[in-house]
DNA sequence: ACCTGAACACCGTTCAAGT
DNA sequence: ACCTGAACACCGTTCAAGT
């Protein structure tokens, strides 16, 4: 049942609803968006109600990052290399489908257990490999921070920020910068898809050949 | 001059000292003492006379990453792989000196041209190993992605929030989540100086390996 | 059990005015 | 040129109360 739905027919507030509203509204009408008090007048409840379902921000945002985390998909059966590689463009994808969201609770950790599933997948795709256990939370570590950097960096660049328009990239002088004036065309439309796909390969790549050094 | 020096002598406000002086606020108060009219109270002045040196509060994140960007370290007539290196530990080096405001600005485009000494060499750092400009400013990404996502995600990790405290790891179904259970202690206190390692050795040897097979 | 209104202690920013 | 006070339109959260 939609969100919408649920509402007509007066249905008791839940903890799911408020979180499937708080991501419309966030999806909607931008990360400053979302207050409290935004956020209860779009349930058309008063806005302490929210705090019968939620104890407060910190814990909304942790929601947030919960529902968005398990559209991640999970398969099983999958080679550990594959399912690493479908980690991190799983992050990344979650992150442009909700780029206002993201950027709200991208770096948050994950605070919540039901928000656990493609941790657990990506730590035991790397212990499949054959790493120690250090090496696969350092490997985990590694591919998640690159993932979730890189994607926050690509939203930064092409949403509004909240608090400022999107940002134009300043103007460059020459002399004191040659590189970056040099590259100025590649750098204001780089291939981002590309490049995400050199960072998986350079990481995923990199831990598959260790692994094979160790047997 | 320091900038309590500088007060005592009732020298005129400036955009340089208001830098200065938010930063210190966020490093001693944490992110969320970071408003203007607390910013004002500090420097003792008025609160709007903040605007008449810096035009917002986006403003002031946007200078708050360009002071702290300075304080990476830039070297000459280094060879390429080690200056790519030095960028990313001195990009995690930065945020660990300032946790707080790393966690405030860590994700924002740089903004300001006194900010761009480091992307100018590490560019020129990837050029001089002989990739094509898209490749150049791919691997320029990916590396620092993978900086950035790691330092805010061992801030997150043991900075108190701004709004809730510190996080410690939710308790897990070991059925559920067998690898996480089992990971515990490791998880729980990870080497974050060799996880870090780990990654800059794949993003920045892997390129070094791409790179001889240009030649 | 579930919801609410009023109040408290904050925000960023605009504007017109002061020296 | 540089600084300011009052006002506007917001915040998250506590508390006591309503059904």
């Amino acid at each position: 049942m939609t969100d919408a739905a649920a509402h007509r027919r007066r249905e008791p507030l839940s903890r799911a609803r408020v979180l499937q509203a708080a991501l419309h509204l966030v999806d909607t009408e931008g990360p400053e968006a979302l207050s409290m008090r935004r956020l209860a007048s779009a349930l058309e409840v008063a806005t302490m109600t929210i705090y019968h379902h939620v104890p407060g921000r910190a814990e909304l945002l942790d929601g947030l990052s919960e529902v968005m985390v398990q559209e991640i998909g999970m398969r099983f059966g999958e080679a550990p290399d594959a399912a690493l590689r479908r980690l991190a463009h799983g992050i990344r994808a979650v992150a442009l489908a909700h780029p206002a969201a993201f950027r709200l609770v991208g770096m948050r950790p994950l605070r919540t257990t039901d928000a656990l599933a493609p941790v657990d997948a990506g730590l035991g795709a790397l212990r499949a490999m054959g790493f120690d256990d250090e090496t696969v939370v350092q490997g985990y570590r590694v591919l998640v921070s690159f993932a979730r950097g890189f994607a926050l960096g690509e939203i930064s660049s092409f949403t509004l920020e909240g608090d400022a328009p999107a940002a134009a990239p300043p103007a460059v002088d020459p002399v004191r910068f040659p590189h970056i004036a040099e590259l100025g065309p590649v750098l204001a439309e780089p291939d981002r898809d590309a490049a995400f796909a050199l960072g998986v390969d350079l990481v995923v790549g990199g831990l598959v050949a260790r692994a094979r050094t160790l047997r």
